[in-house]
DNA sequence: AATATTCTGTAGTAGCTGTTACAATATTAA
DNA sequence: TTAATATTGTAACAGCTACTACAGAATATT
């Protein structure tokens, strides 16, 4: 099944096999209702740099990200910046639109060139009501989330830096990376302030954090790429 | 509806009203359902101290609490332990039952005598395809709780002690607190150690910011019992 | 190619937190 | 009630991190 979105999203995004026509949660639906969906979904072109909505907007909306990369971050009120998640093709966005907030609590910015497909809570709801298979599968994916998010909390409370870092870099590398020979490598460029962001540690703690990972054969810096020797992928 | 847990529990439990007769998640099953699943359901009765289940144990199971409370927490490598939720009458435990990851990743323990009612994966699954809206509650559910987790990976990136455990403090308040006159009330006691554990620091440090804390105003100490008078329950 | 901008690395200092030790108080058990 | 145990409070010091400042390297822009 040919899908819209390779039709608007042109050749400058790479996307991922996951769509509304494949998507493992949708693979009960019968033909008809995954034309409905895919039809009412709507479809997003983004640019680096660009938000798919800001922490505080209405939470009407859920996002499957059909290719590229969306950060999940948030400003403190007392200014800084800390990044909670880094979503990817096949990843949903937007998922406590489900819950009673009634706004996003987070910001998501595009890191990449971004595709997205956005579904109102009334079209999932109906969906989940006419085929509970489906809810099932969601409850299965939020379920997934919440292990994720147990894990981050987890990292956050190490108190030294470099463990800290450790773990952030292990998690990452296990959403976001692939198997090579030398390691699991994280398939996109992270600067010492993305880090921060992710670790909550200043970008100055972070470079000495990262000179002693390096040294202690922790992480290979490999042109812009980091590389996990000693990680193993799930 | 006489529910079966009140014979079992005795009277030196509280028990909430919510039950599988009356939970709102349950609420649009017809009564020979209930009867079904009421019946199916693993009772047990804890006492303090006892644990629900152990991290690395099989997630088979999912548990409501039909009163009591219960810590969820977890040994990390280097020794210390970190709390991540405490769940009161009403909530579920074991939630991650669904995910993919097939054991705990952390221990229940309850912290008070403790009534709970177990499900089976396999019982939750023939639920929800027979029940479609009992699944779209139960995606509720798990949304709250990541919005909730978001909220805990925020406090702990929280650099100061004293903001990060008034954060911590205003989380528990809002799950387990009562507004009185005063402000809101945490309905049970707290040691500094488990204020550590929740906030990921040292026991000395704590002592240190609730000392600072009760200075600033920020929280009153009353009869082992916390109130924060210038929180607002949501 | 030249310039501007972003990113990384290093250093020093101030401030906060962890750690240890011990006293005082409160709670529980005998 | 008394003894045992758990909890809270205080102090001193070591260690780590934040903060600031600046230089060099790498990228992006013109």
């Amino acid at each position: 099944m040919t899908c819209l979105c390779q039709q608007i999203a042109g050749k400058d995004i790479e996307l991922s096999p996951t769509c509304i026509g494949n998507l493992w949660i949708f693979k009960d639906l019968d033909s008809a209702d995954i034309k409905a969906l895919s039809q009412d979904a709507l479809r997003k072109k983004l640019v680096k740099g660009q938000s798919l909505f800001l922490q505080g907007d209405p939470a009407n909306e859920m996002f499957l990200v059909k290719g590229g990369r969306i950060k999940l971050s948030k400003v403190l009120e007392d200014g800084t910046e800390l990044t909670l998640d880094i979503r990817k093709a096949g990843d949903f966005v937007g998922e406590n639109m489900f819950s009673e907030e009634g706004q996003y609590p987070v910001s998501a910015v595009c890191l990449e060139a971004t595709m997205t497909c956005g579904f109102s809570r009334s079209q999932f709801e109906e969906l989940v009501m006419k085929h509970p298979r489906v809810g099932l599968q969601i409850i299965k994916t939020l379920s997934d989330r919440i292990s994720q998010l147990t894990n981050r909390v987890e990292s956050l409370a190490v108190a030294n830096i470099e463990e800290r870092l450790y773990r952030v870099l292990s998690n990452v590398a296990k959403e976001h990376g692939a198997q090579s020979s030398q390691g699991v490598v994280i398939q996109f460029p992270l600067t010492h302030e993305d880090l921060g962001f992710l670790t909550g540690a200043h970008r100055v703690s972070i470079t000495r954090a990262m000179k002693a990972l390096k040294k202690a054969g922790k992480i290979i810096l490999e042109n812009k790429l980091l590389i996990l020797p000693t990680l193993k992928i799930a």
